[in-house]
RNA sequence: GUGCCCGUAGCUCAGCUGGAUAGAGUAUUUGACUACGAAUCAAAGGGUCGCAGGUUCGAAUCCUGCCGGGCACGCCA
């Protein structure tokens, strides 16, 4: 919690009292309400270098203070040596009348202007169906892209797929077997490392009402054929489960351009331009060895294909030079140990790697009844994200799946999920909203009276001033979730939101009070309303009226 | 074996650059509808912050070691 005038103030107090040096003064907000609302802990913090004891240099420190204190109602020196403020609650409710011109778009902010940003999640390759680590995937990288547009950014939502390589061929050789045991021939045997999944049995059977038995020699035309099918399948499938999770990216980046127009061979180039590559074993390896990493690693095999890092170290580079001024990666954390030698390359190449972020999460484990069900990919049956979808529907899929930390293994409880209760916190959220309709509705000709200018002064319970403190750290939750990359935080502070409001709603009445608290009490609820309706915005979900 | 993430209330999880009495939801128990939506509110109980050291005025937070769980360690992506 930072405050320009105590800051200064302390400083300047500082000053005064003997200290010479340039200090860094930190202010925190206090658990515990009794302790105020901002606190510095800067006299135990410089106890040593002034040689007193932290509460006398305290006691100093607020002997000196010179700034308006009107907004002040208390400062005191507690436990220590900490100094804390207590502001009085116009400090507060006078900021509602800057909130009252934002109207509707309070919460967005400009601070992004200019800045180009590319977010790139999901980009799975198009070779099977999304599962849930993909969807938490996308719920987060989603909610980041809308986070940063909120902020005023120029946000790109990108897709990187691969529809060439090792990956592809082993879903055509999968597809293979599938369709011609499919054709009665079971004397094949399915591929070590191939997709066992039930949908290729799918790509399989519809592959023959479309084919036949015209692929059964599996010849190279054949095998065109077979990948080109069983890529625009998944890649359709794909694109349906995203768009059920209402998610729709820009740009759909394909890794093969970047052959095609000769970005690959350029890396390559560079690389050996600040002599990063040798020869060895008929492959090209990476010195990442000198960029100080463990192990040299291959980026041209020795029969001549590159490996993924080579145009992973492409497509970044390719971003810089699209123009982008900050790159955000949302990966899994199965591709936690391929970052830094991306990262060390692209830096080598000379670009600054302080304007990627790689975000990563960790996996997701399905409950049911608190059993764990298993979504093994031997066995072939799995629960995918299309299928949570239609079971929970959008809303409550994106929620639960940002609802936790990023480095947090989540745990998504089906049972909870599914239930439409008040157990369920995605209600919680929407309930708040929906109240406030009805307030809105309840009391007569409330759009005119929202149009009268409010006396925010008639604000001073307990419960109307949390609310009004809660509505002004709105803006800042936002920042900070981006400053993080986390959408939890924005889940964090909508629950506490509205678990203010609620209890606002409980304690202080707007129906049948005096006109002039009535109209004010409806202004500080119509903010709240648009604070939630903005947040669940950004968070992917609606802010309905009923319920 | 090496690297990364996690370990906090019965369960699921917060805890910001180290700060004061470690929080929320849920579950349990108990109150509150003749008043704007009770999918709500209010209250209580519930903890060796995985274990052991260290750093310091002060550690859930930083460092080291160990234990437990997950994920990676390829001329696969």
């Amino acid at each position: 919690m930072k405050n320009n005038i105590l800051e200064k103030a302390i400083s300047n107090a500082l000053t005064t009292i003997g200290l010479e040096q340039e200090v860094e003064i930190a202010f925190e907000k206090p658990n515990n309400p009794e302790h105020g609302d901002v606190s510095t802990n800067i006299a135990l913090q410089l106890a040593s270098a002034l040689k007193n004891s932290p509460r006398k240099i305290a006691e100093n420190i607020v002997d000196n203070l010179h700034f308006d204190q009107s907004i002040i109602d208390k400062i005191e020196i507690a436990g220590p040596g900490f100094i804390n403020f207590k502001f009085n609650n116009n400090y507060f409710t006078n900021q509602l009348d800057e909130i009252l011109l934002e109207n509707d778009s309070y919460g967005k902010q400009t601070i992004g202007k200019g800045i180009k940003v590319n977010v790139e999640y999901v980009s799975a390759n198009p070779t099977g169906l999304l599962h849930l680590g993909h969807g938490r995937n996308a719920a987060i990288g989603d909610t980041i892209a809308n986070i940063y547009t909120w902020l005023g950014y120029d946000v790109t939502r990108e897709y990187y797929f691969n529809n060439a390589g090792n990956q592809m061929n082993n879903l055509v050789n999968s597809i293979y077997v599938r369709y011609m045991n499919e054709l009665g021939d079971t004397t094949l045997e399915f591929p070590e490392d191939g997709y066992h999944g039930d949908y290729v049995i799918d790509i399989a059977k519809e592959l023959i009402k479309d084919y036949g038995d015209e692929l059964k020699e599996g010849n190279f035309q054949d095998r065109i054929a077979i990948k080109k099918f069983g890529e625009t399948w998944c890649f359709d499938k794909i694109k349906k489960t995203l768009s059920k999770m209402n998610i729709e990216q820009d740009v759909f980046y394909n890794e093969d351009s970047l052959y095609k127009d000769g970005k690959i061979n350029d890396v390559i180039n560079d690389l050996k331009e600040v002599n990063l590559v040798y020869e060895k074993d008929g492959a090209t390896w990476l010195k990442l060895s000198e960029m100080g990493l463990d192990d040299d690693r291959v980026i041209v095999k020795s029969s001549g294909e590159p490996t993924y890092r080579l145009p992973d170290i492409a497509y970044h580079k390719e971003k810089f030079k699209r123009g982008f001024d900050k790159i955000i990666d949302v990966f899994g954390a199965d591709h936690i140990a391929t970052i830094p030698d991306v990262m060390a390359a692209v830096k080598h190449l000379g670009y600054n790697v302080d304007n990627i972020k790689v975000v990563i999460h960790q996996f997701v484990t399905l409950t049911k009844d608190g059993q764990q069900v298993k979504m093994s990919k031997r066995t072939g049956k799995s629960y995918t994200l299309d299928d949570l979808l239609d079971e929970v529907g959008d809303e409550v899929v994106r929620f639960f799946l940002i609802m936790r930390g990023n480095t947090t293994h989540l745990e998504f409880d089906l049972s909870l999920a599914t239930e439409n209760s008040d157990k369920n916190p995605v209600f919680y959220l929407k309930y708040a909203h929906a109240r406030i309709c009805s307030i809105l509705e309840n009391i007569e000709n409330s759009e005119i009276i929202l149009k009268e200018k409010p006396n925010f002064d008639l604000l001073n319970s307990e419960d109307e001033i949390n609310l009004t403190k809660s509505i002004l750290e709105f803006p800042k939750s936002i920042s900070l979730a981006a400053e993080k990359y986390e959408p939890q935080i924005i889940v964090e502070f909508l629950r506490e939101f509205a678990s203010n409001f609620s209890s606002f709603y409980h304690n202080c009445r707007i129906k049948g009070e005096e006109p002039e608290l009535l109209k004010t009490r409806l202004h500080l609820a119509n903010i709240a309303k648009t604070v939630l309706k903005n947040g669940l915005t950004i968070i992917g979900i609606s802010a309905p009226n009923k319920m």
